[in-house]
DNA sequence: CCAATTTCCTACCGATCGTTAGATAAGTGA
DNA sequence: TCACTTATCTAACGATCGGTAGGAAATTGG
């Protein structure tokens, strides 16, 4: 069976600087020319490879969610619930301000608001941040049956409320803050974990 | 003095309706034909009108911030700091579900990221976004002179925390969850405040 | 050496981007 | 009525957008 002439890069490398530069640049603000330039193919490279524009970046997306991302699912596996909210929140801090890569989360700031072209890109990005909500929610769900949070605690509650602070972390390490500002943040959040159940 | 043919528009108006679109679609994602279609008016009379895109933007940015962001501004001048974060964090909840706006907020996802031309405009918007931190950093020091807030606590990580929490509402919103569950994470917010400060 | 297969690159596609000439219409002041 | 000014519109500008033909180059199996 005759196999072609073989491929002149690494898809995975090239796949890698993809994801930096949608994490910079957003989907829309990412062109096929900034992509084609960092990856150091030509376009049709990139499209042979890859399909279009669409599939890279949700390819990006998967690459980033088990990589730079990857703190999220080791968090939540965690043995208490304090280390899982320990966890996300200090690994989160790092990771949005990581020298080694754009500041910020590719999840947050990857397609906040777009275009019509780019509406099923938002939707996939607003899919996966409520994914996460939802593993959360889960993990506090489990959290409570076992005791570990204060009676009358609401899981969903819990999840909406840390996912929230996650998020603020990711907004403002986008705009430049600092690593340590942005540590600052998670520990305040953590100094005020659990907080308590409704009174009402 | 030559008057002129008179506008058949109203610019107040337009430029309401130019704020939708670059609300709901952001900064790159707002093309010039999204907004004259919205605006009802033609190309050139935007542009005889606003001058270009991006000073429309900072028109339209302009007039959210004493619009419908005019709320946290009136929070920073309540008498007391337990209601100055009260009324920012519920009136941000209310503000960034709004029924009859777009979902969001402008300062958040006009641009949280964006390609090379939009650059200058990602910088406005962090740069709002620090003034908002800094006006409420003040505040912050203000209470803490008045004896609001524990001793020994540090008004810029109060800032930076409860901004982050503002935040992450914004994007909860943007990404269309309810009302009601981001009113839920204000009050989480306000369960647990102040964050005592560190025992360090 | 010769198909068959796959990647490579140059050049181009139509559509849309933001922006503007240039002509016409509607008002004011003399 | 007649300049003058300003707004209106159609139509187009060059640049860039995402995406692709089409042919040359490089490999494998026969």
């Amino acid at each position: 069976m005759a196999m072609g002439r073989p491929r002149e890069f690494d898809v995975d490398k090239a796949l890698d600087l993809a994801l930096e530069v949608f994490w910079s640049k957003g989907y829309e603000g990412a062109s096929i020319a900034d992509l084609t330039e960092t990856m150091g193919i030509t376009k049709p490279s990139l499209y042979a490879a890859f399909g279009n524009k669409e599939e890279l970046f949700r390819k990006a997306l998967d690459k980033y969610v088990d990589g730079p991302g990857g703190y999220f699912q080791v968090a939540l596996a965690k043995p208490n619930i304090r280390a899982v909210v320990e966890h996300m929140l200090y690994e989160s801090a790092d990771a949005v301000t990581g020298p080694d890569h754009p500041p910020g989360c590719l999840a947050v700031q990857g397609a906040l608001t777009c275009g019509d072209a780019a509406e099923s890109i938002k939707q996939e990005l607003v899919a996966r941040r409520a994914k996460g909500e939802q593993d959360l929610r889960e993990r506090f769900e489990r959290a409570i049956a076992e005791g570990e949070l204060p009676p009358g605690s609401d899981a969903a509650d819990l999840a909406a409320y840390l996912s929230a602070i996650l998020q603020g972390m990711a907004v403002q390490a986008a705009g430049g803050t600092t690593r340590e500002q942005v540590r600052k943040i998670a520990e305040m959040a953590l100094r005020t974990w659990p907080p308590p159940p409704s009174s009402t």
